[in-house]
DNA sequence: CTATGGCACGGATT
DNA sequence: AATCCGTGCCATAG
């Protein structure tokens, strides 16, 4: 059954459960357009206004207390800041309606990535000018690309070319980055400028990327040693970067699909749900959890609504009860949701501290069931608070929450590792001693799997990547 | 004969 | 109860 915390159990009914849920198993947009819907439908709820914390911009908590400047003095930097916040929730939600967007969009109601893309880039565009960004992404095809050769596009419009190639910057840096390029190349170069204003980037990776592409898609990292006179080893580190952090196709990033698509679960994503930071950017301090609430504001029952009731005519009061019971209960079921994740997240930042700071290499494997009897919440609550979610990490990396529970992740950075710095094309059954020796007991047809999921050929169709000579 | 990929089964996960 | 994942067996290619 479900558990419910202890301070929280009170008037729990069967409806209660079922609304928390759905609830949790919202993204954030989603969430947002649950609240929207209530909020509209019913009176007795209302919104009040938000408040935020003067020096980190925040959401307060109803009382006024900032989660993060007014943190109680923390004890330990394991211990993570988990709260709700609004921060950096800046959907273009205000007056944009779908027909604001241009007649010309086609029949093809559009997919979720251009309206998703044209949200975002919506507030930043002229009036003008979004119908050519919604005629744009109306033309990518499912990897994101484009489609059109924007010349066309010109002419058809009769506008400068100038202006659709400002457009189109515009939406390749939006949120699958890279969205609305040529190519993959052109995407994976939006992709490395975005990450070098944020990051770090190896200095290789630019001129991998927009030369050598091929080469470095087949591994031939020994010539391209030679040609650009670096070190074999940069460049094989340059192209790990490539492919850890790198998305060729940005629209493939959607839900769903996403490990069938051999080597693109390493790609972009969407919003993200929750955002891991470092305090202050600093490292060594307390990892910053914000679970994006969509909306500014406290959502709460409104209080003349409640007076109203007692001056009400005698058979209004029978709705305006049902109202004021289902406010009380989606707020109710709000808070229910809101305490899950950030208890859930919490653990699991305890638990992946490693992985989410170092990366990949470090994911600990944990079962949704494990995670649910250290919360005492039924494995359901996790699955469902897990899904469909996206976090970003402090990196900047976007990935699906579901993640955090990958089996084989690990095991699969160990195994690229491997055949990255082997000398000689390994097979599978060589692979699996090495990666026992690793810790990774695994059969040689697993091998074999991840190899495909990581989009690695076999070993005989394999360049080798080390001297010439064997 | 060796290295791989396909199919299918069983147990774990959801 | 449905689905996913690791694995074993077998056919096929080199």
């Amino acid at each position: 059954m479900f558990h419910i915390p202890f301070h929280s159990i009170r008037t729990v009914t069967t409806a209660h459960l079922a609304q928390t849920m759905t609830l949790l198993s919202l993204t954030s947009n989603e969430l947002q357009q649950q609240i929207e819907a209530e909020l509209a439908s019913n009176p007795a709820l209302e919104m009040l206004d938000e408040k935020r914390c003067p020096t980190c911009k925040r959401l307060l908590s109803p009382r006024g207390i900032c989660s993060v400047c007014s943190r109680p003095s923390q004890s330990s930097p394991e211990e993570p800041i988990v709260f709700v916040s609004t921060r950096e929730v800046e959907y273009y939600g205000g007056g944009a309606r779908e027909d604001d967007y241009g007649d010309d969009m086609g029949s093809a109601a559009c997919d979720d990535l251009p309206t998703y893309v044209l949200r975002q880039i919506a507030p930043d565009l002229e009036a003008g000018d979004r119908k050519l960004a919604a005629y744009i992404l109306t033309h990518l095809n499912e990897d994101g690309l484009l489609t059109v050769k924007l010349i066309e596009v010109a002419m058809y419009f009769h506008v400068p070319l100038a202006r659709l190639e400002a457009i189109k910057r515009i939406i390749q840096r939006a949120d699958p980055i890279g969205v609305g390029s040529d190519s993959p190349r052109e995407a994976l170069l939006v992709q490395l400028d975005v990450l070098a204003e944020n990051g770090r980037v190896p200095d290789l990776a630019r001129i991998l990327v927009d030369e050598h592409l091929d080469a470095v898609s087949r591994r031939q990292f020994a010539e391209l040693a030679r040609l650009l006179h670096v070190p074999a080893e940069k460049v094989r580190a340059a192209a790990q970067f490539i492919g850890e952090n790198l998305n060729p196709y940005p629209g493939r990033s959607s839900w769903g699909d996403v490990r069938s698509v051999a080597s693109q679960q390493t790609g972009v994503y969407y919003r993200p749900d929750i955002i891991i930071g470092r305090l202050d950017d600093q490292p060594d301090t307390p990892l910053v959890i914000e679970i994006l609430f969509p909306m500014g504001g406290t959502l709460r029952i409104n209080p003349l609504y409640r007076e109203a009731i007692h001056q009400a005519e005698e058979e209004q009061k029978g709705p305006m009860r049902e109202d004021l019971e289902r406010a009380s209960l989606f707020v109710k079921c709000l808070q229910q949701r809101n305490h899950t994740m950030q208890r859930l997240l919490q653990r699991m930042a305890v638990l992946q501290r490693e992985f989410i700071l170092k990366g990949n290499k470090h994911l600990k494997s944990i079962t949704r069931a494990s995670l649910s009897k250290e919360l005492e919440v039924h494995e359901s609550t996790i699955s469902r608070a897990v899904a469909n979610k996206a976090v970003q990490l402090p990196n900047g990396r976007i990935i699906p929450l579901a993640d955090f529970f990958d089996r084989s992740l690990s095991a699969r950075v160990a195994l690229k590792e491997l055949i990255t710095t082997e000398n000689k094309p390994l097979s599978d059954a060589e692979l699996v001693g090495l990666m026992a020796q690793r810790g990774f007991s695994v059969a040689r047809r697993t091998v074999a799997k991840y190899r495909a999921m990581e989009g690695i050929l076999p070993a005989h169709l394999r360049q080798s990547s080390g001297a010439s000579y064997g």
